[in-house]
DNA sequence: ATTGATTTTAACGGATTTATTAAGTATTAT
DNA sequence: ATAATACTTAATAAATCCGTTAAAATCAAT
């Protein structure tokens, strides 16, 4: 397992290497934004650890690039306080973030949590797949799969039923969803949202006027259910 | 809530300890690091105040031992420039850390954030929740739970918990209420409360008539019970 | 116990939110 | 360039929630 630790305080980037190593895990440093940019479009890791206020690239802009070409967990540190309200929202792509000063427990609570979840992804023979309850996601062609039958999906369909699947049970307002999918200056309307989530349905549920996956939460948003 | 204090100075123990028993905490006190190992051993501290330079087992020392078998909330009390780099950076698994000489206001405003920190807490999904006694509120998924099983909330109902949540055994009158949730321009019937105190009780109480959480008081509001 | 005030409960209609459909625009492939 | 596919917008229908009302039940005090 490949761990990336971004931080401009390299004491404390040192403290966390020390410690992940201890663990088993492979541990690269950088000490900005641009740096970690360019080491994750270069390596294979499976997880990254961001703080946010940093040099020449901060922390939330790091993401929403590596965002553009990669799926990778990202785990956020913050000042309490920081941009609490725009992370928590994870309107950036994030994962997770501990707020520092942190428990060095806690963090490793919480990348061991991290890779546990997102390790169902690569499937036993290499395959890229996605698996909650019945419903799969074949990263490679591309599609879902429900019952053995697959399931054809347009690019924004599969881009919403990721983004679902790996969080099952989290609710995701209009606004979330068009940031996190469209991109955060999108200028659209939210009702697009509706429209899409429509047409998921069509092709996913058995009887789409009464969704089992594909929830709504009135006056909230959608989410997704696994079984 | 039960914290304990430890510095060698036993002048600057007792201020601590008769400032924090004034805000209505029970304190106990240690002098040195061993004893504040083999004491927090024994009892369940809230929190632990801990003096960096001390006779027998340093600070530091102390705090890694006792995070062996406790993940208890930490502050560190160091001389300022001592081994700062340390405390910030390579993360003993202190929690927050105070320079000597301190203002004892900001000792006791940083206690109350710890405390008060555990009580919202994420879970190791990453889950933003508040539990009070067997009742939860998940953010996430924008729901309640209570002994595991979830409880789908309207976004009125959700708000009117979460305020008790937060306060519990603070009573509200309804007139408090108009004002918190539905605004202070809000120019509706009182009434409105009931109802809505109702609608909650019949989702979260076992025995909805003879409510266990949300208690009304007489001629005044209502209020939320922990247990 | 009776009375008056307060709270609980149930039901209804209006308001808001969501679902659905269809038509228009943009993008991609041939 | 044309056709096919995907996406967005807009309009209408359906579902859900919210606030009001009024009657029933409960409480506190005489």
């Amino acid at each position: 397992m490949k761990i990336l630790v971004v931080d401009d305080e390299k004491l404390l980037v040192k403290g966390i290497k020390f410690n992940l190593e201890t663990e088993g895990y492979q541990v690269d440093t950088a000490y900005d934004g641009e740096e970690c940019v360019k080491l994750s479009k270069v390596n294979e890791y499976d997880l990254i650890i961001l703080d946010l206020m940093m040099p020449k690239l901060s922390g939330l802009d790091a993401c929403m690039q590596i965002r553009e070409f990669s799926t990778v967990p990202i785990i956020m540190l913050t000042a309490r306080g920081d941009d609490m309200d725009k992370i928590i929202g994870f309107e950036y792509g994030a994962d997770d973030y501990i707020t520092k000063p942190f428990n060095i427990l806690e963090l490793k609570a919480r990348v061991r949590a991290l890779l546990r979840r997102s390790s169902i992804a690569k499937d036993l023979d290499g395959a890229e797949k996605l698996t909650i309850g019945n419903i799969t996601l074949d990263y490679q062609r591309h599609l879902a799969e429900k019952n053995g039958k697959s399931i054809e999906l347009t690019g924004r369909e599969f881009d919403i039923l990721e983004l679902f699947m790996k969080n099952p049970g989290r609710v995701y307002s209009r606004e979330n969803l068009l940031n996190l999918i469209w991109g955060r200056d999108y200028q659209g309307d939210v009702r697009t949202v509706d429209v899409h989530v429509h047409r998921l349905r069509d092709k996913l549920e058995s009887d789409p006027a009464s969704p089992l996956h594909i929830i709504t939460k009135w006056g909230v948003g959608y989410y997704f259910k696994g079984e």
